[in-house]
DNA sequence: CTGTCATTAAAACGGCCGTTTAATACACTG
DNA sequence: CAGTGTATTAAACGGCCGTTTTAATGACAG
């Protein structure tokens, strides 16, 4: 209603603790942990040791304070990961284990992760309003690395609907790892924990991967037939 | 505090709408839309069209609420699917196809899903509390339909721990297309929609996991090399 | 000093939440 | 009829939330 504070920001990033970075610093870890809904103004105003009114005073309202953060997570990531172009020297097959290992330890280490990754992920699973596009800008990057790795992995050039595919056939096995966490765990007995540890599995997945890509342009199509006999739940 | 109401049940599942049934009816599909914490009492009241007292009055709290909800969600998909055990009459491929259709519609059709498969699969996602078992219970016996599967797709007997990580590659694939799907629709330019139907996508990942399954047994085994320059966000 | 003006602080506001109380309506029994 | 236990209701309670008001603080220019 008065004048308008949100955007002055006399130092913006400066190397002093300032009321407004202080309030981003301790808004990242507890949006990241909590998500934006569990997460209160109150505790992120606890942790950064300032009153709750200033919130609206440099940022309106906790919307506009999250978006800040999100920004603020991609900026971190940015600079700190600036471009993951893959190691030219060395083949496609290796490319492969360390793209499928490097997002498994990325993905599973997410609960104990600086909280940027944490907090761009969460939104990469449920994008909120308009940071959709800040989310698809930097997934897009690293998946086109991928693709370019399947292409050189391919016997044949693919259509492109099954480069897709391919790729998010490869995507989906690692991510499965994380968000099907729950229910891998309850389903590996314990005399096999050691069987699955992230250089097994991404073993693991770069062999499925490679197979499949060896032989998917000479294999019969598979005939649709009816029936809804499987799936979820029993 | 008085008389403990919460197990009487004076006609636990009869044909006439009793209040106990009304609000146990109106729970399902709010609990599977907002998840526990965001579905508010009030609503539940109020599509069941009762006071928010008899909530405490029949099942003691929202939490005790919630645990009946999702056993009755149990109850509701055991009677409607039995006993997914797969058609013997045809080949592996095709039940593998089938399994893997029936799981991509299921898996897609959440949204417009009745609410039980809503709910399990929330529960299964993040699952909550003493709910964890169910969860298990249900799941189980469609991932070792689908490890029987994979047997008789193998040429050789597989190892138990890789049997068990190519049944998650399986999952892994299908589950991205749902929980994946905001990225998904993201990258799959508008020209290319079409290729992307149920029994597309179902074909892909059936033909990939069976060339994989030819293939895997013979690979060489992936150098391990180090290296992070690949993963989440850019 | 005096008067701005950006900044911080304490306290309250209004709202929604889950939960509880206290009173009522309604059967059914003796 | 009174008595008893069940079922339902409106209203309130206490708590936490995001937000807002109001006032105090402190730096600095005139």
């Amino acid at each position: 209603m008065t004048y308008d504070p949100a955007s002055p920001t006399p130092s913006e990033a400066a190397d002093d603790p300032s009321t407004k970075t202080r309030i981003l610093e301790a808004a990242g870890p507890i949006f990241a942990e909590r998500g934006f809904a569990r997460a209160t103004v109150r505790d992120i105003c606890r942790a950064a040791d300032v009153n709750v009114a200033s919130i609206k005073y440099y940022f309106g309202d906790k919307q506009a304070l999250y978006l800040a953060t999100v920004q603020r997570a991609r900026e971190i990531r940015a600079e700190r990961y600036p471009f993951p172009q893959g190691n030219q020297a060395i083949g496609p097959e290796e490319r492969l284990y360390e793209f499928v290992a490097a997002l498994l330890r990325r993905l599973t280490a997410l609960q104990t992760a600086p909280w940027p990754v944490q907090l761009l992920t969460r939104e990469l699973m449920q994008p909120t309003d308009a940071c959709r596009q800040l989310v698809h800008d930097h997934f897009q990057p690293m998946f086109d690395s991928l693709l370019r790795i399947v292409d050189q992995l391919s016997p044949a050039a693919l259509p492109a609907d099954q480069r897709l595919k391919v790729g998010f056939s490869i995507i989906g096995q690692c991510l499965h790892y994380r968000f099907g966490a729950e229910v891998v765990s309850l389903m590996v007995p314990e005399s096999m924990r050691k069987d699955f540890g992230i250089e097994q599995i991404a073993h693991h997945i770069t062999r499925f991967t490679l197979a499949a890509l060896n032989g998917i342009s000479g294999l019969p199509a598979v005939p649709k037939t009816g029936g809804d006999h499987a799936g979820l739940g029993s």
